[in-house]
DNA sequence: CGTCATATTGCAACCGGTTGCAATATGGAC
DNA sequence: GTCCATATTGCAACCGGTTGCAATATGACG
């Protein structure tokens, strides 16, 4: 059914190996053998087995791309970009859907199966020893948007949660707002506990201030809907900084429901800056976060570490922007 | 650095084949091996080559999930329900990114490279020669949300888009609407082109009913948005059959923006019934499409036709219905 | 035309497993 | 304890490639 090598060499004459070199760039072979293996290989539509010569060359040019956020729909541009840069490469993703499974023993151990020479965490909720245990195991590894750590273990490239929390923070104080709260996503999230923190710290220096905080169960429009439900039966506060977008969103469209407006009765501050996030219909003031930035850096960081497996751990942060829509008060 | 096989044979005192035959289920080993082995194996960290074994078992347990739309929020639940189905079953997702490859035989040759047991390709938009190519390699393969013929030469999965067309056309006629448009995808996608002709052949006969057509260049917001923006400078018509959601938004959007109102000026129907499409602030009228059942049925026929590459093609159809919200005007 | 450095080639072993087959071990019946 | 059917085991070849090494071919030069 399928052509091999043994049989590409036979029609054109020559041995195995120098069909193998005759497909391997740099290796030592005259024109002429290369083009009668070349015309044979036409004749029988061959091509080589990938898996096959991994088992030599040590390579399989496959990266496992693992993710655990397929609700949250600035996950697939992220997935489109990180395919794309991967493909463009010569790398192949093997997905990996976590969703159900947080546990990294089990997708170390079937990556590793795989052979995958490298892994890239496509997460911002996973804790750093996710990652950590792919590098134990030997595979490198690149954290994309993960938790920033001035002593990172392992590379992490991303932003600086808390230094958004504190962004968001300046941000509304500026508006006029002395009323404030955090409206995070899962607690467990590492993204949600930093924009948390630094969130506070940066109003522990405005006593005058009040805030509070509170968690939606995950990432997602209805979660952030119920939560903000939750929320209007008491007391609201004047403006709320959002974990992500997709849970301001859903935040508005209870605030909208329950006859209140935004930003009249209620400001809103997103994060992420996601597609949907600048239709007119939603126009929603949010953090920008520079995804591309942060995509195309982490292939380059784990293409590197595939060449150079003990490379220093590093990490790469970029800097996020404020992106002025309707859903929070103006300037003064 | 990694542990193989032999490595467990020489600790545990027994031959090659005994481990082998240790890990593969339904062999033939003894309790007391088997258990040498296991301790053996658990002493040195080893988990077999899966790549190694596809060798000889000519089984890779891979699977070429291939598509082209990653724009489309609608492709993230899609992409999350098969990664999961697929890993249920112990497949494992190899991820590619066509949206700037239409070409079938680089796909192919690269699929075959790595030696997937099957493809899946998840489109709406690639015409059925795409899958076929894989099939003409002697891969079995599924094309999920494709176009559905009633004398199919490869297997697919979706729904009937021309079916659709007239669902969407019987919709806005019972709503009194008399003066109608198509406004869809790219010219080239097949879903495109069939909602069109069901939508019209419902139409042709209602020669009191007036339609044009016209089409975005793709299947996003901002292009839904530009189209629509281009018919506002002409007259309008009184209800749009949109082919998607997205789309439709961004043409509502559009609309807003020139100062009318949905469904006050123009009444807006969908297709998809994406998560946005329920978001309060959005409350598209729309068909929607049973995502969740196509995706499964998809992943039980390539298991099927991995198990009989023989079996006899089939189009496997599911129906689709309205859902009511609030971009069109009321029953009368 | 002979010499020698360099370029090509094929042999054979190897990558990490699987599997058909023959050899050996086991256990039940007598 | 012997015999025989069945279960378990190891040997060796094989899956589809790659690669070190020694053998051979090539070509420049004198």
């Amino acid at each position: 059914m399928v052509v091999t090598l043994k049989e590409v060499a036979e029609r054109a004459g020559v041995s195995r190996s120098a069909v193998s070199r005759a497909f391997t760039p740099g290796a030592s072979v005259s024109d002429k053998t290369r083009r009668k293996v070349e015309k044979a290989a036409r004749d029988l539509g061959y091509s080589p087995n990938a898996l096959a010569s991994s088992l030599t060359t040590g390579r399989t040019r496959m990266i496992g791309l693992v993710s655990n956020n397929f609700h949250n729909p600035i996950f697939l541009s992220i997935f489109d970009q990180f395919t794309r840069g991967l493909q463009a490469r010569g790398l192949r993703p093997l997905l990996v859907n976590l969703t159900d499974e947080v546990e990294p023993a089990i997708s170390v151990r079937m990556l590793r199966q795989y052979s995958v020479d490298a892994v890239m965490v496509a997460s911002s909720t996973l804790p750093p020893e996710f990652s950590q245990a792919f590098r134990d195991a030997g595979v490198p590894v690149v954290n994309a948007f993960g938790r920033y750590s001035s002593a990172p273990d392992v590379h992490v490239v991303g932003i600086d949660n808390v230094e958004c929390g504190r962004m968001a923070a300046r941000t509304l104080i500026a508006r006029g707002y002395v009323d404030l709260a955090f409206l995070g996503g899962p607690e467990a999230a590492t993204s949600t506990q930093d924009r948390q923190a630094g969130f506070l710290s940066e109003l522990a220096a405005h006593p005058d201030v009040r805030v509070t905080c509170s968690h939606a169960r995950a990432y997602s429009f209805e979660a952030g809907r119920e939560q903000m439900q939750q929320l209007l039966k008491d007391r609201p506060a004047q403006a709320y900084f959002c974990g992500d977008d997709v849970l301001s969103i859903g935040a508005i469209s209870a605030i909208s429901d329950a006859g209140l407006s935004v930003p009249g009765d209620i400001g809103i501050l997103g994060l992420n800056d996601m597609e949907v996030a600048g239709w007119e219909n939603i126009a929603l003031t949010t953090i920008r976060q520079p995804i591309r930035e942060i995509v195309n850096s982490s292939i380059e960081l784990m293409v590197a570490t595939m060449d150079d497996p003990d490379r220093y751990p590093e990490a790469r942060l970029f800097p996020c922007s404020i992106v002025e829509r309707k859903t929070l008060r103006p300037l003064p």
